[in-house]
DNA sequence: GAGTTTGGAATGAACATTCACTCAGTTTAT
DNA sequence: ATAAACTGAGTGAATGTTCATTCCAAACTC
């Protein structure tokens, strides 16, 4: 398969013509779809599997979908604005408590536990977009690359904002908020590096304090270690560069 | 590569009896598959592609590997054993710096960022592991996830023997080593969210700061905010339980 | 050293299977 | 009665794998 980005021919935009049914079908296909998709894998569930599991027949699921690939697109562009809108949601609740002079190191918690929160609800779409963004066009590729950016701005804001007040050092925000984006994720992505804690509530408190580890992090901690070992420090690190090219 | 005793099966008599010859072959054949894994995922690239890209004929192919899913496996498998060796090519060089009396934060420091070049060598390996794992069979699956704990594993020995030297805040050891495996792997996973890094030298800094930053954060920072503002802050933190459930 | 044999390696057409998607006809709801 | 929604056998394209055949360099014969 050559040329995945010119396969769309996208006939007619979907069958059934009532808006709500359209919605409530489409959120039951998905459903269906995203446990045999994590399951088995998006190219190892079939169209059939997904419709069986919906209680529809192959062609019903075409009717909702265009395509199979849509429902895919669908499942991770759901998981991505579930987050942006919580976030468009408290705007407004993070304006005021900025008015009642809230600390931005609180804000900035509150801001991350909800995000956290949104990540263990959403774990499967999250898992599955790291599976399979692959699996989508080009076009839709880039459509979910910048919401996933656009969630990443928020929390560049509310850094900058503390480091703004004072509050944090300051540092490279961009790579400060890349990293809690990160780690929250890894919550649904290495869940089972994480078997320790049983649920988001165990886990949500250490993970806050790291989070916070980070956020104070200044960008000059490594220059004051002990003089008398930088001679050893300085041998170049071990690397296989002649290998590396073969396979990398 | 011992371990190669409970290879699959193979079927047909007419394989690649010469040792070096098949380790050359598969290797070729594996690094031009590395490449349009990535460029178009696992189920999208063809046996025909992977042949032709490497110079061969479909049917060669099979003499070096018994299936499509077997070059998989070899790609992996290959990144993490690089990364094992890595490590144990440093265990004794650790020791001698130990015994010079290197502070446990330059033992880490070295030891995070030797993994962190290591991770941008295999950069590619390492995206295909965060995507294609589950097409693995779930052997195959096993032995893999084995082998990215023992490399977590190391980690948490290198902060454990800080904490008892009193250079980091005792917390928990296994999340902590679990935050820094997963951001020097996001530089390989999210490198499109990096991209104002040009190389890994102008990244390396920045993460070791903010690793350092994770080790230095204990579990307790969250108590000393202002008291007036928990009135707020006690509001849940918006959830969709509600809608959770339709697709997650 | 010219001809012959040999066997591991390379080949690619053929095979069997799977799958996304279509559409002509049927059911359902109003 | 009419339109909307559903159905599922059918279609064609693509895929992983096989295997009868070809290739070729070195070993062997005379």
């Amino acid at each position: 398969m050559k040329s995945q980005v010119l396969r769309k021919k996208r006939k007619s935009p979907s069958q059934v013509t009532d808006e709500k049914r359209l919605q409530e079908g489409q959120e039951r296909i998905a459903a269906a779809a995203l446990g045999l998709f994590l399951q088995n894998g998006y190219h190892n569930t079939s169209v059939r599997e997904i419709a069986h599991k919906a209680g529809l027949s192959v062609g019903s699921v075409f009717n909702y979908f265009t395509s199979k690939e849509e429902v895919l697109f669908f499942l991770l562009s759901f998981g991505q604005s579930r987050a942006e809108t919580g976030f468009q949601n408290q705007r407004a609740e993070f304006e005021r408590l900025k008015q009642d002079g809230a600390s931005p190191r609180e804000l900035f918690l509150r801001a991350y536990e909800q995000y956290a929160v949104l990540t263990d609800e959403l774990r499967r779409n999250t898992v599955l977009a790291y599976q399979e963004t692959k699996s989508l066009t080009l076009a839709e590729r880039k459509r979910f690359l910048e919401g996933e950016e656009r969630i990443q701005h928020f929390f560049e804001d509310i850094i900058a904002y503390g480091v703004a007040q004072g509050a944090f050092p300051a540092g490279n925000i961009r790579l400060k908020a890349h990293c809690l984006l990160v780690l929250a994720q890894s919550w649904a992505v290495r869940h089972w590096a994480l078997s320790s804690f049983a649920k988001l509530d165990e886990y949500l408190e250490p993970l806050k304090s790291i989070a916070l580890g980070i956020l104070e992090s200044d960008g000059a901690p490594l220059l004051d270690a002990p003089a008398h070992a930088s001679a050893h420090a300085s041998a170049p690190v071990a690397s296989h560069k002649d290998k590396e090219l073969v396979l990398s």
